[in-house]
DNA sequence: CGAAAACTAAAACGTACGTTACTGTATCCA
DNA sequence: TGGATACAGTAACGTACGTTTTAGTTTTCG
């Protein structure tokens, strides 16, 4: 029986992902890349350029999935508070999703460590940010009403703050403790 | 006039300081550290044994000033919630400091970046973090009792978060942001 | 003073890394 | 079937970087 192997570029997204996000992405070499995608050089050069090229679209395929991952969250909510909540329940599935595979936050972490960032890797980092802003405020709105960019930007900060604990290594169960928090800050906005 | 420079070993750790921080670590080669110092490998190498050695060090300082400045802002204040909320109003000052700068936080950032870090700059972040805990944790128990480690735990994930919007650009004064909504959860732990 | 220590300048070394080029092979499709 | 396309394997290139070495100069201090 014949065994199909995914192609060429999926195993090196899917390489890229493992590595450069729990490894780093300096840290990592491209042969590093090519041995776990068992591919060779010249197809990664041809399919994405440049490593940068590559991390830029391994950092479009975790933006689209944890979009998705919220999206499904927010979703099986039933009020109003437990779909702006709901940020965290989506947080705890994706990481224990099978695929997903980090020291934090692959976005906050590429920020970190590259200081001026290429147009492609750029434009994902920001649209990261900007989708979670947007979505906070929205979900704000019926809780907090004219206050609700107030209780986005607190939902905001703790959100940020239990993927910086990831790579603190405290508290031992962020996410919890992230989820409490905010909904008592929402409790605090009900007008 | 004769114009006394600081010794080398000095210049070298506010190089260091200024640079890795702001750059990144692996970001900046040892050769842009020499320039800014105004000294030469032989002297960096006598003195810090490695770059490793010369960032752990770097990092020490920045534990130093900014434990030195938290303390100064927990001693100023009159009761047990402003002494919980020092530690924002102290971040205020420090990233307001002259001789400070970086991207967001310099241990988060080396955590981050370095995967695994050599024992003596692992020993420093470890040290940040057991700082951060082990304070919180002492400033919340005059409010929350045998809570405080709840409340600990929340403020931990703000103050944290504060940091992180730092590398994210938004909201645009988290500090604030970070303050006002540690005091509701201080103020929801009232016993 | 004079020796030891600290420091500068510059070259050299070894290596790691991103990228390109070359060659051969398998796969797809008209 | 046959030619184009995708891909693997490997070697090579150029460069950037951490570190060492050497040699000469200044500073410190008993």
């Amino acid at each position: 029986m014949m065994v199909t192997r995914a192609p060429a570029r999926t195993r090196l997204l899917r390489a890229a992902d493992r590595l450069l996000f729990t490894r780093g992405v300096q840290a990592t070499p491209v042969d590093d890349l090519l041995r776990e995608a068992e591919t060779s050089a010249a197809t990664l050069y041809a399919q994405f350029g440049s490593k940068d090229g590559l991390l830029a679209e391994a950092l479009e395929g975790r933006l689209a999935n944890w979009q998705a991952v919220w999206d499904a969250h927010i979703a099986e909510a039933s009020d109003d508070t437990s779909r702006l909540l709901a940020i965290f329940d989506a947080l705890l599935a994706y990481r224990d999703g099978e695929r997903v595979s980090a020291r934090w936050c692959a976005f906050l972490a590429t920020a970190s460590e590259i200081s001026n960032p290429p147009k492609p890797v750029r434009t994902v980092l920001d649209a990261d940010s900007a989708l979670l802003r947007k979505r906070l405020l929205h979900l704000s709105r019926p809780l907090a009403g004219d206050r609700a960019a107030e209780l986005a930007d607190a939902v905001e900060l703790m959100y940020s703050g239990v993927l910086a604990s990831f790579l603190r290594g405290d508290p031992a169960d962020p996410i919890s403790v992230g989820r409490r928090s905010a909904e008592a800050l929402a409790a605090s906005y009900r007008s």
